[in-house]
Parts: structure tokens; C-alpha cells; sequence
DNA sequence: GATGCGTCTTATGTATGACATAATGCAATA
DNA sequence: TATTGCATTATGTCATACATAAGACGCATC
């Protein structure tokens, strides 16, 4: 039996491993919390907390260049930090570096793209306004009509889906897709999926403005569905389709 | 004329405010990407970086700290940084304080969830297996049958959905969800939405595990856009409903 | 020869003091 | 009144010193 097996039995509490600046973080975001800090308001000068929590400034600057980072204050000279509402997604952004992520949440991330597709339709359908369609129209306009001829430009790909998270109305979600377009690419570029040829069934982009012009929701919603079947085919092949 | 105005007029270009740490940090990310440093590689220790970028190791230490913050590294005593793939869900989590979070994007993550709902659908469909199903129905065989007897009980739909998510099997989707929560709860304990009555072709919880059970993936994608209608409606008065 | 133990070395973690720099308020001045 | 200039204040940067944990290494023990 391992040291560590041992531990678990014997419930040994594992020892706080965390740095000063660690608990210091944590201390603050508490602070923030209780005090119910909104944006705008001020939080204590560096050489305050220094005092309050005991700690040397070093560790303090540490803790708050954390919470910097992660965008929930902001500071400026003279004026110490000021609390701010994090943009959620400005943060992922950084830390998504394809090539850096592993294979399996990139795979995460590709199927999220599909989820959250056919998920708004109904946010499409109902938001979009005549211009919206008139560009998605322009955008769609030098597609071949044959759903054989189609092929896969990912440029234009982006230009169409891309304009349909803008439809969305939903600034987060428009954000989170922006964001993970590097994702995307890579994973079309490193030729993780393979398109599949689609069979006469398919649903090209000319056939959704139709439905987007004519249609119901939930027409759209299922016709959305089977225009990214081939995607869900060529790499989940544990999906069933339809 | 202010001398802002000026300043556009004549496109003065504006100096360049960032601090040294911001430059360091986007220094080292290039760093990373150009040398294509993967999970487990080592990066250079930080007096060797006070050299390479001649700054004190006050800016370097904020810089590493950064990118601590955001999961791109790991630090240890003796070993020196080494290279993360960061878990992109694990960032979002302690900036998303619900209080501090405005109004807007709360709105944006509770369609958010209800576009990920719709859209995971598929993923449900596919990957349920028979003891998911056993425990879906173990969560709604408390519930009443009828439509009009159904209270809102948060924790209640939390379980039901949460399973939803945990069925899906993509992790970042379960990490998201978990993360959400928090949001969600604070949206529904704020009144922010209000539950209407629904009427009586409202789908149940019961109603979407028998078609879960039996029915299709695309019989299941709508019965869930009708299931959460009622959310649709309430707070989202912009809806089309259907 | 393998295992265990103590010591040394190394790189990060923390503390302290000093000065630079930008933002603000206020007084002096034209 | 408007503008300039100075003092003040709090963050940004630097330098140095020491604490601490994790490996590396050698040595003794079996």
C-alpha cells in the first residue's frame, strides 16, 4: 500500500499547499463578495491591505494583478483599482491557443460549435431583419446550385455561419464564437474532420435563407440540423444522424 | 474645440499606454506560440528572462504570473515554469460573479443555456445510455403528471438538466454548465424570469425521458425547444414562440 | 548494488526600501 | 476665467536580500 492510499484511509488532511498569494486572491474575491462590491466602486489602496491582511506588498500587487488579469478590476494611477464587469469572454481568448490545447477539447470545442448552431435557430429566426437576410443572400449568392458542386471554402464557411452568430442578437454568444474560430480552423486545417460527400438530402446555404425568408422555426431549427450532417458524420461518427 | 477633438482631427496617434508587464506578457505568449512549445515543456527561468528582455524580474514575475492567472503555465520551486493546456472553463469560473456581472450578459448566458440545450439534442439522443435513462427516471418520478400541478422547483430542474449535460459527454459543455449555474440560479432567485403558466401542450420532464426511450433525435431536439418554451416566453418577450 | 538519509544547490516565493510616473487637486498667475 | 505649475498620492518598476521547497548528489547502511 502507497503513502498516498494511505491517506485516503486515514483521511489525512492534505496540507495547504497555496501561496500567500493563493489565499490573498481568494481573501479579496471574498472581500469583493461580502461587501457587495459593484462596478465602479473603489477597493482599499495597495498599502491599506498591506495592513489589513499582514502581508508585504509584493504579495498583494501579485494578487491583484490576478484579479486584473482576470478582469474584475482595474487600475490606474492615483486612483488605486476600481472594480470592473469582467468581459467573460476576453479571458478565454488568451488562454486558447490551439496548438497548446489538447486533442479532446478541441474535439469538445468543434462539437460545441455544432450544439450551439442548432440551438439558436430559434434566436436566428426570430431576430433576423430584411437587411440580415439581404446579406446573408449577397453572402450566399456565388454558391453553386448543385448541392454536388459545393465545396468546402472554410473562408466563406466563416463569412456565412459568422453572420448568423450576428443575427443571434446574443453579444456572449457572438463573442464565444469569434473566440473560438482559431479552434475551428485549426481543426479544419490539421484536417481533424473530413467532410464527407453529401448526398442529395443536404441543406446548402441557399436552401436556409429560404427557409429563413419563408419558413417556421422550427423548420429552420431541423433544416439547420441536417446542413451540418455531414460535420457530424465525418468526425463524430457516434452520432447518429437525423 | 477641445483638445480631444483635435487629437482626432489631426489622427494623432495615441501613445502607447500599456504597462511593461502588458508588453512582457504578449512577448512571452508570442514566445510560446512561435516556438511551439507544447503541455509539458519548460520555459526559461526567470532570471534568464530578466536578461533575454531586460527588465527587472519584478515585471517578468508579473508577466509568468499572467499567465498563471489564466492556466498557460505552472510554476515550482527548483523546476521553473512548465507548459499547461489550460481547462478554458476553469478561467470563466472565478471571474463570473453574478452581482458584478451586468444585467446584458446575464440575459446572454440564460439564452445561452437555452441554446445549448436545444442544440446538444443530438449528442443526448446518441450517448444516453440505458442507466442514464434509469436515472433520469428516478429524478422525474416524483414529479406529478399533470402539466398544471408542476411547481418550479430550481434544484429540481438543476438535477433534471445537469444529468442532460452529463449525458451529453463533452466535457467543456459539463464544465460550462457547472460554471453557469451559478449565473442561472442568480437569475432565476432575482426574478429576472418569470415562469408563466404552461399550457397543455407543454412537454414535461417525463415527457421528454419517454422520448428519450423512444422516440428520435429529432422528435427529442423539438420536444426540448417546447419543453423550455415557457422560458422562451417569459423572459424573452422577443421570441417567436414554436 | 540497492535503498535510505542528510546536505547542497537551484529557482521560485516573500519582504523591504527606493525611485519613476501618471492622475488629481489646488493655488498662483496672466 | 482659463491656464499653468506644483504638491500629493497611489500605482509601476527596480534592486537586493532572504525564506522555502524540490531535485541532485554523495555517503552510509544493509
Amino acid at each position: 500500500m502507497s503513502i498516498s492510499d494511505k491517506s485516503q484511509d486515514l483521511n489525512i488532511s492534505s496540507v495547504d499547499s497555496s501561496s500567500l498569494v493563493d489565499k490573498v486572491e481568494s481573501t479579496l474575491i471574498e472581500l469583493l463578495i461580502s461587501q457587495k462590491l459593484t462596478p465602479g466602486d473603489l477597493i482599499p489602496k495597495e498599502m491599506e491591505l498591506t495592513k489589513m491582511l499582514g502581508v508585504s506588498r509584493t504579495v498583494i500587487r501579485e494578487a491583484l494583478n490576478r484579479l486584473k488579469t482576470i478582469g474584475l478590476i482595474e487600475t490606474s494611477k492615483r486612483k488605486g483599482s476600481i472594480i470592473k464587469s469582467p468581459n467573460l469572454l476576453f479571458l478565454l481568448q488568451k488562454s486558447l491557443i490551439p496548438s497548446i490545447l489538447d486533442h479532446a477539447t478541441l474535439k469538445d470545442i468543434f462539437e460545441l460549435r455544432l450544439v450551439m448552431e442548432i440551438g439558436m435557430s430559434d434566436l436566428i429566426f426570430r431576430r433576423a431583419k430584411p437587411k440580415d437576410i439581404e446579406e446573408l443572400e449577397a453572402i450566399v449568392k456565388e454558391e453553386p446550385t448543385s448541392a454536388k458542386e459545393v465545396l468546402f471554402d472554410i473562408d466563406h464557411e466563416i463569412a456565412f455561419h459568422g453572420k448568423l452568430y450576428e443575427i443571434s442578437g446574443n453579444q456572449t454568444l457572438m463573442d464565444f464564437q469569434s473566440i473560438l474560430l482559431p479552434a475551428f480552423r485549426y481543426v479544419y486545417d490539421s484536417e481533424m474532420i473530413k467532410s464527407p460527400e453529401h448526398d442529395s438530402k443536404w441543406i446548402s446555404h441557399k436552401d436556409l435563407v429560404q427557409i429563413l425568408k419563408n419558413g417556421t422555426p422550427n423548420k429552420f431549427r431541423n433544416a439547420m440540423r441536417k446542413h451540418l450532417d455531414r460535420h457530424f458524420k465525418g468526425h463524430f461518427k457516434d452520432i447518429k444522424t437525423t
